[in-house]
DNA sequence: AATGAATGAGATTTCATTCAT
DNA sequence: GATGAATGAAATCTCATTCAT
């Protein structure tokens, strides 16, 4: 028994060491352009070994994809708290947002790759998205601001929930170019953030 | 005489002819994955001879990502009108890029791609980018605002523009994609443009 | 244990093999702009195969000429006899070289090819010419020659070994080219071969 | 009447003009490598045109190797001195030849590259060498030197000749090399030319 | 005669994926 | 399970030559 289970956590091991040394390999110099056989000689494995565990290099980007989408909602997930209004828990999830691109960068270009794949729900046959535990979260802020006042509702949280990430994405697009990009636009990161959560801040309000 | 004229718009027209198959080529089925087999089997050229037009296949691409910009910016411009407000003019900006990316996803997923890319000013050495004349006129209507009072102006205009600029291609962005994830997301396209517009243009108008 | 050597020694000739074939494709009718496709399928390899052994067409070449001349410098080495005065030396030497084309004469166009061919040593970062090992042979023939007095001493060896060399790549050059050519010459291959060392031997003795 | 010999006379001179612009193009940065493109560029014409006056590209580049060595003939010829030996007029002939090769280096490769080139004589059907009227001369003095004593007579004259050549070719051949060669073999190019005279000079005399 | 746009065969190289060991 | 040699389709680009005007 135990050992088929040890097996199995074995797999599930080198599953992640392949994924971590992809995570390093592919935000590198190469960028996605690294090959297989560049990602078989830094995970020290042959290069049939790497499709043992993922059936092509396409599953490999996705999977890491998922793993920032999750590290990301993790951290979202901590803003989460009832004792603010749904304005303010939106003014912090940007703020987290804004500091996971700047500290993981290459997690943020591969979810904006990724942000639209569908997933299969393990059991059922139910189709989603890679990026819905995410978009769950800001339902739920935004569905707390309806509550309580402090969010329009003059628009479905569905459509709210789209249009803030969709937003948030194109601003992070846009951060994530060459800074030389940002030199000739002639404006500041900081404040193009700063902006768009101001411009975004006021216009979510509920109009009093 | 003429003759040289004659020539040199025959070039054009051919160069016109190829930018335009390979508009249709590149938003087929294929996409940008597209060969320059596929261009020259479909414009029945030689392949040689295309590379008589563009030094390379990319240089076909940011050719119709150019095309494109100036489509819209042609658009756009036809909105400029001094007898609205600023912010009577962003909506109707707003309203003309949606048509746009409507008409045009082809376009709309070029813009994408490029609107990062940097040019040489013909004669001046002088760096600008691609989309550089749709900012101008986003930049235009925005100072008419903030100097008509209708736009917030604690915001500096090119952090506006970029900021504007950025959530637009973001939305963008969500709505190039396939159907089928619009229906994941349980949200109407419609809805989502209309949506944002109502969230920037509550977000830009200066408080009073 | 054995199974990593058993690998190289495999790998090693394959790549033997690939040479060989490569060496009688490129003597072949097409000559040296037999192409990679014609070396795929001679070898009856993947063409991507053989750019797993050599990083190019060009790095084929020259390991076939490298290869050439280690077989020569196998035959010339055998020449070297204390027992015998250095111009006797000589004149072996010549007889051996001449062999030597006419046994192999696409070898000997490649030597011609890229007889200026700069390596650089393994380790040292010296640079010396592929065809160094001959040379060197040549020059050791010399030094005797001049120490027993048979050669003339009024010239320095590196010049006169130049000199010998360029001489004899000179007349392997012209017994290279397609016979017609002699026959037009109207002379005999053999003579001019003979013709070529006698008047060189005459002109190496040291004048008494 | 005139109208056609002039005709005609233009036609040579443009023919002529082609040649002196290949001449220059085929010697430059681009080597023999420069495209029929570069060609029509520099001569101002069309590349069509240049099809009018030689069938192909191979056809100017052997018509320049024919300028070249009909240029050497006549420096040449200048040497056949009947008030000299032999002999002396083979060391005339040297010094002829190597400054003619360090003046017009690009010549020399031609040379090297086409000597082999058999022509058709303009009305008999006998092939020809395109470096006969060369060895003609070379054939002249040796005769000379044969007959008046100098020149050592155990070798026919024919052989002569296509020993001396093939030689003179093989030193021309490593002086052409890139200069960074001679100094790998560490010897100076002045010597070498020196050396191969006197080797060769004191072979071909005749013993007495 | 002059042109130069058009040609298209063909060359080299890359890399995700497979499969025999 | 692990391996990595082998694959081969596909991609981009060049350039001597032709031919309609």
């Amino acid at each position: 028994m135990g050992i088929k289970e040890r097996k199995i956590r074995e797999k599930e091991l080198r599953r992640k060491e392949i994924l971590e040394a992809a995570g390093k390999l592919f935000s590198g110099k190469k960028g996605m352009d690294a090959t297989m056989d560049d990602l078989a000689e830094c995970t020290e494995l042959g290069k049939g070994t790497l499709y043992l565990y993922f059936p092509n290099k396409e599953s490999i980007l996705e999977a890491l994809a998922e793993k920032g989408i999750n590290l990301l909602r993790k951290r979202l997930s901590r803003v989460l708290d009832d004792s603010k209004t749904g304005v303010e828990q939106i003014s912090d999830n940007g703020d987290v947002f804004v500091t996971f691109m700047q500290e993981k960068p290459f997690y943020g270009s591969l979810i904006l790759k990724y942000e639209k794949t569908i997933l299969k729900a393990p059991e059922t046959e139910e189709k989603l998205l890679m990026v819905e535990p995410v978009l769950d979260i800001l339902g739920k802020i935004l569905e707390k601001g309806q509550t309580d006042g402090s969010i329009r509702n003059d628009i479905g949280i569905k459509e709210l929930v789209a249009i803030l990430w969709s937003q948030m994405l194109g601003v992070l697009n846009t951060l994530s170019g060459r800074k030389e990009i940002l030199e000739i636009y002639g404006v500041d990161t900081e404040w193009i953030i700063r902006g768009h959560y101001r411009v975004i801040m006021s216009g979510l309000v509920s109009e009093k």
